[in-house]
RNA sequence: GGAGAGGUGCCAGAGCGGUUGAAUGGGACGGUCUCGAAAACCGUUGUAUGGGCAACUGUACCGAGGGUUCGAAUCCCUCCCUCUCCGCCA
């Protein structure tokens, strides 16, 4: 969420800079602009009505006792006039309150200087690719075929247990993502991340936090009884765990890392997108989070794409890097990097991460903030401010399977990346 | 799940209807002392949102939300959470 006082002092740029996320609703802003100002007048008013019936009442309270009750009783009716009066007033602050939210809520975070304009994926901008395409011969199956083969993952039987999108993995097939997990969470500690494993259910106020309430109910799925949301990515619980905190600035940046499986209801795709792994509706993954000064967060969100980009290189998979366009982005992404690795058998790229900065947008809405340190000096004056978040995937197990599987399949074997070899126990699936 | 107790500032812990944004202790920070440190002593230690150039000042906040009252951290209701005992259980 935008802080109002910025959207007032930089109306023009607002709106500029939403354009480039094909956001143009001026009269949307119009509106938050008016509402805060009539909030601001109401507010004034109801806090000097309440100043007088609170020093009216500590008069009641002396009067009293000083014996003088029909003085106190005077008093009292006065009080009562006050009150009535302030009723309709406090009744119209809160709905210019709600009212005021609910219109700032529905203002995307302001894309980045760097965002290309745009508004499907095919105008994101490859920042660079690496790796190499194998060579693979006419016999070559995707992975779908391949878990079968080698009995890696049945997907007939998770239809059966659970629906579709739930598959069993198996055999050296769980063993894989074992290793994966562990392989890409040792990696991540190594760089100074807190490993973290949180609960696969969050609260409204969690989900909401992170911005995937009130707008994307319909992508999570919900435990009715007790009002809990299944995590679709560990990015809601890890970054709730700062919600409501102020910590010392000389604790950040905070570094977490957490493994979960992800639900996600996917609710209409279908078709050829979603064959095998490329799709599912519970998955693995493993995430990066960190919370940063704001004049940080920038250099860290490059340290996250090279981090997650050495992780991709040690996996031996041709990638590339996209730099969304405005329209490819998330409503609270101020800048995103999308990770695709090459799936050769299906000849298609595959996105494996999405690593963003959402500078204060996610922040404002959990109010996680950071107190200066006195002798940092800076410009900032000692006063508490909003963090900048971050976060990326590192990665999403399944797509890289599919990957891993795909590229690196002969006629009779799949060969591991060097660097599993140690965490899969062997060198090749056969 | 049943019975009881409780949720107060960074932490511990008083307060249980009025002038309490909140005693006291600890911690943290700043200072005095010291070659330096420890100890001791002195001081500082909220968040949000208004007004004011500023000094300063209004309002709200003692788990969350309602209610009673001229007035609530203090009383009542609902919810959430914690602890103890019982039951159940990986």
């Amino acid at each position: 969420m935008l802080q109002v006082n910025f959207i007032k002092k930089n109306k023009e740029e607002v709106l500029e800079r939403l354009a480039v996320k094909n956001f143009s609703q001026v009269s949307l802003v119009d509106r938050i602009i008016e509402l805060d100002d009539e909030r601001k007048k109401i507010q004034f008013e109801f806090d000097e009505t309440q100043s007088k019936i609170n020093t009216a009442s500590k008069d009641i309270g002396q009067l009293m006792a000083a014996g003088k009750n029909d003085l106190a009783e005077e008093k009292k009716t006065e009080v009562a006039t006050l009150k009535s009066a302030l009723q309709p007033v406090n009744e119209k602050l809160s709905a210019v309150e709600e009212n005021l939210r609910n219109e700032l809520i529905k203002i995307p975070n302001l894309p980045h200087a760097s965002v290309p304009k745009g508004k499907t994926p095919e105008e994101n901008e490859v920042v660079r690719e690496g790796g190499e395409k194998p060579l693979l011969g006419k016999e070559a199956v995707p992975h779908w075929e391949l878990a079968k083969k080698y009995d890696l993952i049945n997907f007939e039987l998770g239809n059966k247990v659970t629906g579709s999108g739930f598959p069993f993995y198996k055999n050296k097939g769980a063993k894989l993502q074992r290793a994966l997990i562990q392989y890409f969470l040792d990696y991540n500690t190594a760089a100074g991340y807190t490993e973290y494993q949180p609960p696969l259910m969050v609260n409204e106020a969690s989900a909401y936090g992170t911005g995937q309430l009130p707008d994307k109910e319909g992508q999570m799925y919900f435990a009715n009884a007790d009002n809990f949301y299944l995590i679709p990515t560990a990015e809601v619980p890890v970054t709730n765990i700062y919600r409501d905190e102020i910590v010392n600035e000389n604790e950040l940046p905070l570094k977490m890392t957490a493994y979960t499986p992800c639900f996600r209801r996917e609710a209409g795709s279908y078709g050829k997108d979603v064959r095998g792994l490329n799709r599912l509706h519970q998955f693995d993954k493993v995430e990066i989070v960190q919370l940063v000064h704001p004049d940080k967060s920038y250099e860290v969100l490059e340290e996250m794409v090279s981090h997650v980009e050495k992780l991709l290189q040690s996996l031996e998979l041709p990638y590339r890097i996209l730099r969304l366009c405005g329209g490819d982005m998330s409503f609270a992404s101020a800048l995103t990097y999308d990770f695709e690795v090459y799936s050769a058998a299906q000849q298609k790229w595959l996105e494996v991460s999405s690593v963003s900065n959402f500078e204060s947008f996610q922040s404002n809405r959990m109010k996680i903030r950071f107190k200066p340190s006195l002798q940092a000096g800076r410009n900032s004056e000692g006063k508490t401010q909003l963090v900048h978040t971050l976060n990326g995937s590192s990665l999403a197990l399944p797509r890289i399977v599919a990957a891993l599987l795909e590229n690196k399949q002969t006629n009779r074997e799949i060969e591991l990346p060097k660097v599993l070899h140690s965490y899969f126990g062997g060198a090749t699936i056969e």
